[in-house]
RNA sequence: GCCGGAGUGGCGGAACAGGCAAACGCGCACGACUCAAAAUCGUGUGAGGGCGACCUCGUGUGGGUUCGACUCCCACCUCCGGCACCA
């Protein structure tokens, strides 16, 4: 007899079904409910660069199915979404297409919205957030207006990244590799000396370093310590023979006796002023070379040291000894004070100089199993001093903190700590991004914009001219105003903030985003709602990419923290928890991109295989966080999975209704089964790890589908195996466990039903397999119960086939006896 | 150069408080169904040897600890990522 034919499962048909459903019942808003414990959920919002592409899936997805899990769970959750919606793109594309960047944002917001519905993710769209629109960027501004009240905002005329293709500067994190190229487009940056704002990250940066309050991956926490840099050493007072004072930083004090010569950076205050009337040509034109220097692309090949005398002396305050101050471009201005003492014994670089200009180069440290001679390579290790007047014989591991001690009492150093770290650098020359709220008024000064007259608006009808200046410099109307202070008149400031400003706050914008605590806002308004902020702050679980390791997340932990330090919370860290995925690449295992026409579309796989397969690969296919290339073979496994698992729920057996009575073991072995997958399904979402959650399940509905061929089918036992596996789907393949939930007869909706539980009782084993080794070798396997008395699974081991054979002619020394997994028979 | 991460079948990957290596899936081979193909279902699939029961080898390389090592220790190699004249 032939089995009923069920419909087939078409996921198109029952995935836009769901959705639709899904958005009338408003099952995915998140309302506070304080019976509940509550999950911020929260996945890096997309830039609304037009198109969602296989790697916000690859994040979203899977973050969207443990947001689900947790609600399952019992949870209160917010997953909100967003889109991070200044920045460059848009206006290019306004430059060269002509659409204003509004519009062109806009327009791309709707479609990456529905793209993003056709996920099947629950987030909650009541709670967007779009961080281009006045009522999300007043507070930006307000937050700047805050800062700098705090002194936490400056500006300053300082040498800063200059992109030359996106003509504007950039912030330190935002220059990356070794040609310094820009991190948007490649260009390799200049640096140009401008009036730029800044936030003062370093004043967090101690703080920074401290992740004892936060779950982060080892990655992200290496990369921010040595992004921050951290070095402690000692200060110390140098004088040059006229008598000004040359401070140095030096994390190795204990090398001072060694230093034969000083190095300033070229741009240092005092060059000037030092240099002998005889040296002053050389120096020039050494400064002007290395000014242009850091113009000309960096092409770091050779590192030689090079450098000009000043023709000045200095004096060694340790010990009256004079030395040559000489000027070279591998003192770095922004580090430190901008001059070193040079120890070329002791140094890579000082050493590397000193044979260049054939500059002395005396021992003071130690090295092991030195031989007196002249050193071949700079030592750098710990040792004891030497030739270091009262110091000498002063041992290695004291010698940094004596010597310290003593520039102290004689005030001629003190202990210092420095930062790789720099400020953060939030003027941008563009036209799309926050405006900063600052007046220029001739007597005046720099004004901040009252909190009152916030937002500055940003004009919509600016022209947009092909040089890439700021269209705001052109626009009389936003240009020209009033003093906030005097009444006279001023103009405006034309730069805007860096986009990365805007979404350093945005998981606190999700929480109320049409806030509107009264329409104008004041110094102290809330720049969101207060209860919401108390129910789901901070952000328990955050998903995104490792590229934002020195960038975002360094700066949305500074505007956490000072965001305490307003009073506004009252906790330390934004994100409790990080985990990042990794990249999935084209096929050819090269990153996905429109040149090498290797871009897997997530529209058009969902349209031919339906979101839940795509879902559900992106997360069985590898492990999260490393990700690899697509293999449209690879995927084909997860629509023969789901199809089993549509014809295992709604299919009758080939043969029928069972007429045998199930056995009692048989029972047991299915519960045993079912309780099972139900832990690792729970322990897989708790570890993120997404693959083997998808693997249980197939591994359950193959069990299921066996049991299907037995007197189970039907029986209560069956059911709860039928149950548990929809349930466990739901997070993953959200449509198709709903689809099969409500075919079975179940109450809407599956996504509003708890996680099971397994009973440890039902999981637990009832044998087990006794590995029987012979010299630490399997030689056979024995199936016991798992309550086995040792002495008995010994005897067991010992009487095996597989030991006998093995054990002939030896005795047996040593038995070793692992409870619940094996017995090793030790031969002489 | 410094700091991280990773090396397991043809492929993606499982397993590691030290105890059955390769779960799950892709691919491949054979078989069933079909006139045929696709789809589907079944069986097999680390390498070598043996008719076979079985045996040997096998988790980047070389050592070590251990009754026993993919897992721990030491030394290296390769790949990926970050930082890089930071005093």
């Amino acid at each position: 007899m032939v089995a009923p034919k069920t419909d087939k499962y078409i996921p198109q048909k029952i995935e836009t079904k769901w959705q639709k459903r899904w958005k009338e019942d408003e099952l995915y808003r998140s309302v506070i409910d304080h019976d509940k414990p509550k999950h911020y959920a929260l996945t890096m919002l997309p830039y609304p660069s037009g198109d969602l592409h296989m790697g916000h899936w690859y994040a979203m997805a899977p973050s969207d199915a443990r947001a689900r899990y947790m609600r399952m769970k019992g949870y209160n959750v917010l997953f909100p979404m967003g889109f991070d919606a200044f920045g460059l793109p848009a206006e290019n594309a306004a430059i060269k297409r002509g659409i204003h960047p509004h519009k062109w944002t806009i327009s791309n917001i709707e479609n990456m919205r529905r793209q993003l519905r056709s996920m099947g993710a629950m987030f909650d769209w009541e709670r967007e957030a779009i961080s281009c629109l006045p009522g999300y960027y007043r507070w930006t501004q307000w937050f700047f207006l805050k800062l700098y009240e705090m002194g936490l905002a400056y500006r300053k005329k300082a040498a800063v990244d200059f992109c030359p293709k996106c003509n504007t500067t950039l912030a330190r994190e935002q220059v990356w590799g070794e040609d310094r190229h820009c991190e948007r487009c490649g260009t390799p940056v200049i640096k140009k000396e401008l009036e730029q704002w800044f936030f003062k990250i370093t004043d967090y940066a101690e703080e920074q370093l401290d992740f004892s309050q936060i779950d982060w991956p080892e990655r992200v926490v290496t990369m921010q310590t040595n992004w921050i840099g951290k070095s402690v050493g000692t200060n110390v007072v140098f004088r040059s023979q006229q008598g000004d004072p040359i401070e140095v930083f030096t994390t190795r004090p204990d090398t001072l006796w060694g230093a034969t010569f000083m190095v300033l950076a070229p741009e240092h205050p005092l060059v000037n002023k030092l240099t002998r009337p005889e040296r002053r040509e050389a120096v020039e034109t050494y400064k002007r070379q290395a000014a242009r220097q850091t113009e000309i692309e960096r092409l770091a090949a050779d590192k030689e040291k090079t450098g000009v005398f000043t023709g000045a002396y200095a004096v060694n305050p340790v010990n009256e000894e004079r030395i040559p101050i000489w000027i070279a471009d591998y003192v770095m201005m922004t580090y430190g004070t901008g001059a070193i003492m040079a120890v070329p014994a002791h140094d890579e670089r000082d050493f590397a100089f000193a044979r260049r200009y054939d500059l002395p180069i005396p021992v003071v440290i130690e090295p092991p199993d030195w031989d007196g001679e002249p050193l071949a390579e700079p030592y750098t290790g710990p040792g004891p001093m030497i030739n270091s007047g009262p110091f000498t014989g002063t041992p290695g591991d004291k010698a940094v903190e004596r010597v310290t001690e003593w520039l102290e009492e004689r005030g001629i150093g003190e202990h210092a700590v420095n930062y790789r770290m720099r400020d953060w650098c939030i003027s941008r020359q563009r036209y799309w991004g926050v405006p900063i709220p600052i007046v220029y008024c001739d007597k005046c000064g720099a004004v901040p914009v009252p909190y009152e007259d916030l937002p500055v608006l940003l004009p919509e009808d600016a022209e947009f001219l092909p040089t890439g200046e700021s269209p705001l410099k052109n626009h009389d109307d936003f240009l020209h105003t009033t003093c906030p202070r005097c009444g006279g008149p001023a103009i405006r400031e034309t730069d805007t903030m860096d986009t990365f400003v805007c979404s350093s706050w945005y998981h606190y914008a999700y929480l109320s985003p049409y806030y509107k605590e009264g329409e104008t806002a004041h110094s102290d308004s809330m720049p969101f709602d207060p209860e919401e902020a108390k129910h789901w702050l901070p952000v328990d679980v955050y998903t995104g990419g490792i590229e934002h390791a020195t960038m975002h997340l360094i700066y949305t932990r500074f505007f956490t923290k000072a965001m305490r330090d307003m009073g506004l919370v009252d906790f330390d860290e934004p994100m409790l928890t990080l985990r990042n995925q990794g990249i999935i690449l084209g096929e050819d295992g090269e990153k996905m991109s429109k040149s090498r026409g290797n871009v897997i579309s997530p529209d058009e796989l969902v349209e031919s295989y339906g979101a839940d397969t795509v879902r559900a690969y992106l997360m069985f296919g590898w492990r999260w966080e490393l990700g690899g290339a697509w293999d449209s073979q690879g995927i084909e496994g997860i629509p023969r999975f789901l199809n089993r698992v549509w014809s295992c729920v709604l299919e009758e057996p080939e043969d029928g209704t069972q007429k045998a009575e199930a056995a009692q073991d048989e029972v047991r072995a299915l519960r045993r089964e079912v309780h099972q997958s139900i832990k690792k399904a729970t322990e897989d979402m708790e570890d993120f790890a997404f693959n083997t959650y998808i693997a249980n399940m197939m591994e359950l509905n193959n069990a299921l589908l066996k049991a299907k061929e037995t007197p189970l089918y039907g029986t209560p036992a069956w059911e709860e195996g039928v149950e548990t596996l929809l349930l466990l789907l739901a997070p993953a393949c959200p449509h198709i466990a709903e689809e099969l939930w409500a075919r079975t007869g179940r109450p809407y909706s599956i996504h509003q039903q708890s996680w099971p539980e397994w009973d440890e009782e039902i999981a637990s084993e009832e044998t087990f397999t006794l590995v029987v080794q012979v010299d630490g070798r399997l030689r056979d396997r024995l199936e016991v119960p798992v309550d086995i008395e040792e002495d008995e699974a010994k005897e067991l081991a010992l009487a095996s086939d597989g030991a006998k054979r093995h054990t002939e002619g030896k005795d047996a020394v040593r038995l070793i006896y692992v409870p619940g997994r094996l017995v090793n028979i030790v031969t002489g």
